[in-house]
DNA sequence: GCTCAATGGTTACAATTGAAACTATCGAAA
DNA sequence: TTTCGATAGTTTCAATTGTAACCATTGAGC
């Protein structure tokens, strides 16, 4: 039995972990948002979740809390948290909608614009220097191909969860 | 003051989270994850760090629990609980390293090379439903430009924490 | 004006996860 | 051979998260 014929013996075995590109995305997403999220959490006691509401109602103040979910990949659970503590933290500013009462209406207070014009930076920083190791041209690739494949992952998503 | 201006008015409004990688990252990671991990849990009833521990043994029987750590990505206690319920499924046998009695030896048992047996064609059908939305070309560089950044991440992340 | 399904948002509870402490074993040095 | 720091792995406890149930409000149909 040759050395290759051992190691598992059947075509499924053309499965390798360190090249499955989905194993490989989730190890680049986690350390990424790992160093970001500590960096956020030393420097501002800032969640990630925190991080994206205050980004989304810096650029569109006066959503309410599911147009933040809608613009933040959040689910409205994690959007009521993340409101929450930054209520809490007085970094946001929460009013209801006088003609639907049900909808918050959020923008950032004094003390959150504050917050976020350190953060901001910080957050491009890291950004620049994550994608210094690629060209220019690969950078634009990369944008793209991001793109396409979110695009795709959410019809596939959408196919498998409707024939079940 | 113009429009631009106005939106926020300093060097830090540059940031859009949808045009933000780490955040792009981040939801491309979270779809794919979450499509195979439903797909796994409602056909094996496997979760991701099970199926990861499950794929490494596969490929290099007999590791000790670190080094099934160190390939999959996983810390330890991570790897001790999912190896814990592969074994309540009889999908691992363990055995203790002779020469070092806390080393454990990690092998799938018949039940779990046929789960593996099963999986493994799943997972990489999907990987290839994914890349069937990228050229050839563009594969090979999803591949380049993954690497790259996964390098440069580690590297950025270990600077940070050695200046602290 | 009611009724009722749909929507916005919060709460409650279970499951997952992460960090730190712990046990056991090992190997090197005195 | 005893001691001690390092390594392998598990346990524990707190924090985070996900799901479902929940409350309040709205608007459409009757």
């Amino acid at each position: 039995m040759s050395a290759s014929a051992r190691a598992s013996g059947n075509a499924s075995d053309k499965l390798r972990l360190d090249r499955f590109v989905p194993y490989r995305l989730s190890v680049l997403s986690n350390l990424v948002s790992m160093s970001i999220a500590h960096a956020y959490e030393r420097e501002f006691g800032l969640t990630i979740p925190e991080w994206r509401v205050l980004a989304v109602l810096a650029r569109y103040p006066n959503l309410s809390a599911v147009e933040v979910a809608e613009r933040t990949a959040m689910d409205k659970v994690a959007v009521s948290r993340a409101v929450q503590s930054l209520l809490a933290a007085r970094r946001l500013v929460r009013t209801y909608d006088k003609g639907d009462r049900r909808r918050s209406v959020l923008r950032l207070s004094a003390a959150g614009r504050a917050v976020y014009t350190r953060v901001a930076p910080l957050a491009l920083g890291y950004e620049r220097k994550l994608l210094d190791a690629l060209s220019a041209s690969d950078r634009r690739t990369l944008d793209r191909l991001i793109g396409r494949l979110t695009e795709r992952a959410r019809l596939l998503d959408q196919m498998d969860g409707q024939d079940s």
